[in-house]
DNA sequence: TTCGACGTCAGGCAAATTTCCCAGGACCTC
DNA sequence: GAGGTCCTGGGAAATTTGCCTGACGTCGAA
């Protein structure tokens, strides 16, 4: 019973990659864009306004993170279907996602195709992983320097995130309607559970976990 | 003296987002895309086989980086017109990406237009810069780029150095025969020369000097 | 329905650390 | 000598850390 039209709602902070795959999809009979948002407020009210059938969303977004925005729709709408669509090819992040409320996870660097065929399993009502994240998943499961990172709750992830990108507890505060105390308690619950000491020793977990991304540039 | 028709490339590792603004580019009369890659190495073979008037590229690459693959390209052709187009936002980044040899530089969170405008810039001879690059630059540029970390003492290095490598305080001054005292007197000094307020800050910034190299192996 | 286990949020408070300024001494150079 | 930088740490205020506390909401099991 998979709707002859589905309604899609884009989020994607970079106009010019939205656009990019608006006419991709849009390319597709079957397959409409009725919304677009930039980041997560926007996500949200975009949402509750058009209540499209999938939402294609980038979790990298300015402000409040894509993975509280998932979970905020979720909220609002339990039986909200969001796509994930991302560059980051981590284990973790799918697993947040997923733990979020998201339906499917696909990477930037998939075949267009693939991102065709997951709305299309999305709007059935079924779960869509592209193959890299499965693998990865898989991969991660084996190892436990990945596993610890998954007995972070949602808030503290996003919490995460957020430091590693070098914001301060007052920054971080403000985005999340947080006071800046329990900001603050977050990050020691968060080093707690990772066991590092210093904030240091956080970013360089960040490091090896695959969070923190360095744009490499070698002198040749 | 502009071409009638500028043949463009494309470089970028998610075939989701070139496909985009391939889409993009060619609705515009004047622009053709010739060629595309995934990443530095076919960059160059591709430039070599069709030699496009303009080399729309993302930098972020995986194996050796966008920026090399720039110099790449200078190196073969001294005339090469390169446009970054990436979702760095950042002024060290332009300025390595000039430096390399680049003739634009686009963030993906610019309006669609503003990448078909500089294409037709480069591709005319002229230089394109974003505005919110332009003025990151502009204010990298009042607080003293050349080379921050020169400004840090023998001491002041070292101390770095262990810093960066996770080590407390404590560590540190015993390991040096000094007081703990002194060693945190020093760590608020290297912050204060590098221009960072928290300790998060100071290892993204080692990160991007390379004082930090992060051991990535391949698991396959 | 009641229970307990979590997750979220935030206040309190002592201890520790950071921040910022300062000063003495060593070692250069002019 | 005078003037510069570097190394070294003290002092005091400001802030953070570490760990506790409790309230509230949800969810699944008993």
């Amino acid at each position: 019973m998979r709707p002859r039209n589905i309604s899609v709602m884009l989020v994607d902070d970079h106009a010019v990659v939205r656009e990019g795959y608006h006419r991709l999809l849009e390319k597709h009979e079957g397959i409409t864009v009725v919304a677009e948002a930039a980041d997560a407020a926007g996500a949200y009210q975009a949402y509750k306004s058009n209540n499209p059938d999938v939402v294609v969303m980038d979790v990298s977004l300015p402000g409040r993170g894509g993975i509280d925005a998932i979970r905020q729709i979720r909220q609002w709408d339990p039986n909200a279907r969001l796509l994930v669509f991302t560059m980051h090819l981590s284990a973790t992040f799918a697993l947040q996602a997923f733990r979020a409320g998201a339906k499917g996870f696909v990477t930037k660097s998939s075949p267009p195709e693939l991102l065709v065929s997951a709305v299309c399993d999305v709007a059935a009502g079924r779960v869509a992983i592209c193959p890299e994240v499965s693998e990865a998943i898989a991969r991660s499961r084996l190892q436990e320097d990945a596993s610890v990172i998954d007995t972070l709750s949602p808030r503290e992830f996003e919490v995460l995130r957020m430091l590693l990108d070098g914001r301060t507890a007052e920054e971080i505060a403000a985005a999340f309607n947080l006071s800046p105390k329990t900001v603050s308690n977050y990050h020691y619950a968060i080093k707690s559970k990772l066991g590092v000491s210093s904030d240091v020793e956080l970013v360089l977990f960040g490091l090896r976990s695959g969070l923190v991304t360095l744009v490499e540039e070698r002198k040749h």
